[in-house]
DNA sequence: GTTAGAAGGACCC
DNA sequence: GCCCAGGGTCCTTCTGAT
C-alpha cells in the first residue's frame, strides 16, 4: 500500500538488479511496523492519499472545453520552452561512487570485499556496493541494515578524510573548469565547453581513444538530422561541440578526467555529459559505478532518451511526487508530455513548468557557484525529554553551536527558527523575525527560548 | 489584489 | 542492547497587513 511505497527500497536506484526486493521490503516492513516511526509514515501516507483524492475528483469534473484550452496553453508553453533550448554547452555531472564507503575501503584494506555501512546503529549515510547487494542503502537505519546483512560492518564516519579526498577530486576538476560548482563532498557540475574549445591538436592526441571508453556505448545513436555527422569543425575552423564528433571528444576528455581522479585518490567517479545540469545528472547515474554516459546535443536524441525515463529518475521528483503522478497514470516522461493539459489544470504553474522542462530535457546549464547561503543551523535528535530545563539546555547548546558557526563564517541572520520533533516524529517549526540582522549569541538564545516556551 | 512572514513539507546528499 | 540523521534549498498554503 501507500505507506510501503514510502519505506521500501526504491527500485529505480542503480545496483538493484541483484537485490531480492520482496525479501528486503518484507524485512523493512516487519521491522518498522508498529513503531512510532511507522505510524508517522502511515499518517503522512494518508495525507498524500487525501491530496490524490482531491486531485482525482477535480480531474473527474473537467470539461472537454477546459482540457482543450489547457492543451492549447500547454502547447504554446512548449513552443516557448523550445526557444530556450540550448544545446551549445558541454555540462558534466561528476558523482563519486559510494563515496564515504569507498574512502574507508581505500584506507582500511582489511575491509575490502566485505559489506560496510558508514554511520551507526541509528542511521547509515552510505553503504558499500558489497552491502548494497543485501538491500542496504544510504538513509537506512543501521539496525535494519544489520538484519538485512548480519555480516555488515558499521564504520564510523571520518569526515576529515572525506573532505581531504573531496579536495583532491576538486583539484582535478578545476583543471577542466575552474568555476565548477560543487553540490556536496562527492558531487559537482562542470562546464567544459571553454576547456574543449581551447584544446590543441596535441592535447587531443593525448586523450584516451573513445573505443576504450565505450562500454556500454557512450554516445547514443542520434536519430535526427539535427546533428551533422562529419562536421567536427565549422566553416571558421572552430571546434563544433554539438556534433556527435564533438560529444565523442567530450567523452574522451571526461574519461581522462576520471582517470586522473582515480590516479590521485584511488576512488572511482561516474559522470554524465549532456547540454544541461538535469540531463548530466541523470546521465551520471546511467553507468554507475565507475562509468560515464554522454547524451548527444540533439533534441530528438534527448527526447528519445527521456521518453521511457521513470519520473523518479528526474532530480526533484521523490517518492511522494512519483506516487501522485502514478495515481494519474504518469510513470515516465512521455506520459508527462501526453498528460500536459491535465498537469496544467491540476498543478501550480511552478510545478507545471518544472514537469514540462523535465519531460523535454530543457533546464539550466549554469554551473557557476550559487550565490549566498540562506540559512545556517544545527539540530540533534535525543531521547524522550519532557523536563523544561532539559529542553532548554538542548536548545541553548544548539544556539551556541550555531552562533559559533556564524561567527566563524562571518554571517548574520534575522530569522530564528526553532525545530521540534515529538516522540511520534511530528515536526514543528516556530520562527521569529528579529528587528535587525545579528550573530549575537545571547540574542539568538533569547529568541529561541521564547519560541520554545511558547510550545511548552 | 499584493505582499511578507509563518508553518509545513518534499527533496537532495 | 543499541532502535529512522543532520545539513541544507525550494515550494505551497494560509494569514494579516499594506
Amino acid at each position: 500500500d501507500a505507506v510501503l511505497s514510502r519505506i521500501s527500497l526504491c527500485p529505480h536506484k542503480a545496483g538493484m538488479d541483484s537485490v531480492n526486493k520482496n525479501k528486503t521490503d518484507e524485512v523493512i516492513r516487519s521491522m518498522s511496523e508498529g513503531s512510532r516511526f511507522y505510524d508517522n509514515e502511515r499518517r503522512k501516507a494518508a495525507q498524500t492519499a487525501q491530496r490524490v483524492q482531491v486531485m482525482k475528483s477535480r480531474a473527474a469534473v473537467l470539461s472537454t472545453g477546459a482540457l482543450q484550452q489547457a492543451e492549447a496553453m500547454a502547447s504554446a508553453f512548449e513552443r516557448q520552452l523550445e526557444t530556450e533550448r540550448d544545446l551549445s554547452r558541454v555540462i558534466v555531472h561528476c558523482d563519486a561512487d559510494a563515496f564515504y564507503a569507498a574512502v574507508e575501503l581505500r584506507d582500511q584494506p582489511h575491509l575490502r570485499g566485505k559489506p560496510i555501512g558508514i554511520g551507526g546503529i541509528g542511521m547509515l549515510s552510505t553503504a558499500s556496493y558489497e552491502a548494497r547487494k543485501f538491500g542496504v542503502r544510504s538513509a537506512m537505519p543501521g539496525y535494519i541494515a544489520l538484519r538485512l546483512c548480519p555480516e555488515l560492518i558499521l564504520v564510523k564516519p571520518r569526515f576529515h578524510a572525506y573532505e581531504a579526498a573531496s579536495r583532491q577530486l576538486q583539484a582535478v576538476m578545476a583543471q577542466y573548469d575552474p568555476n565548477f560548482r560543487s553540490v556536496s563532498l562527492d558531487e559537482a557540475y562542470l562546464d567544459i565547453t571553454d576547456y574543449m574549445a581551447r584544446l590543441t591538436p596535441g592535447d587531443v592526441a593525448q586523450l584516451p581513444p573513445l573505443t576504450t571508453v565505450a562500454d556500454p556505448p557512450l554516445v547514443q545513436e542520434a536519430n535526427s538530422a539535427d546533428s551533422k555527422p562529419g562536421m567536427a569543425t565549422d566553416s571558421a575552423g572552430a571546434r563544433n561541440l554539438t556534433t556527435l564528433e564533438g560529444r565523442a571528444l567530450a567523452a574522451r576528455v571526461v574519461h581522462q578526467m576520471r582517470t586522473r581522479m582515480h590516479e590521485t585518490t584511488q576512488l572511482t567517479v561516474s559522470a554524465g555529459i549532456a547540454c544541461n545540469r538535469m540531463l548530466a545528472k541523470i546521465g551520471s547515474d546511467q553507468n554507475k559505478p565507475d562509468g560515464q554516459f554522454c547524451l548527444p546535443a540533439d533534441r530528438a536524441a534527448i527526447l528519445a532518451f527521456l521518453a521511457n525515463m521513470p519520473t523518479r529518475k528526474i532530480p526533484g521528483i521523490g517518492k511522494v511526487t512519483e506516487q501522485i503522478l502514478r495515481e494519474l497514470d504518469i510513470t515516465n516522461c512521455q506520459a508527462l508530455l501526453q498528460q500536459r493539459a491535465l498537469l496544467k489544470l491540476l498543478f501550480t504553474p511552478i510545478s507545471f513548468d518544472f514537469f514540462m522542462r523535465s519531460a523535454l530535457g530543457i533546464a539550466s546549464n549554469n554551473t557557476r557557484k550559487r550565490s549566498e547561503r540562506k540559512s545556517i543551523g544545527h539540530e540533534t535528535t535525543f531521547r524522550e525529554l519532557n523536563q523544561v530545563p532539559d529542553l532548554e539546555d538542548k536548545c541553548l547548546h544548539l544556539c551556541h553551536k550555531t552562533a559559533l558557526d556564524m561567527e566563524r563564517k562571518a554571517l548574520l541572520g534575522r530569522s530564528v527558527c526553532l525545530k521540534l520533533k515529538t516522540v511520534d516524529f511530528k515536526v514543528k517549526q516556530r520562527s521569529v523575525l528579529l528587528p535587525a540582522h545579528t550573530a549575537d549569541e545571547p540574542v539568538i538564545k533569547r529568541a529561541a527560548l521564547g519560541l520554545l516556551h511558547r510550545e511548552l
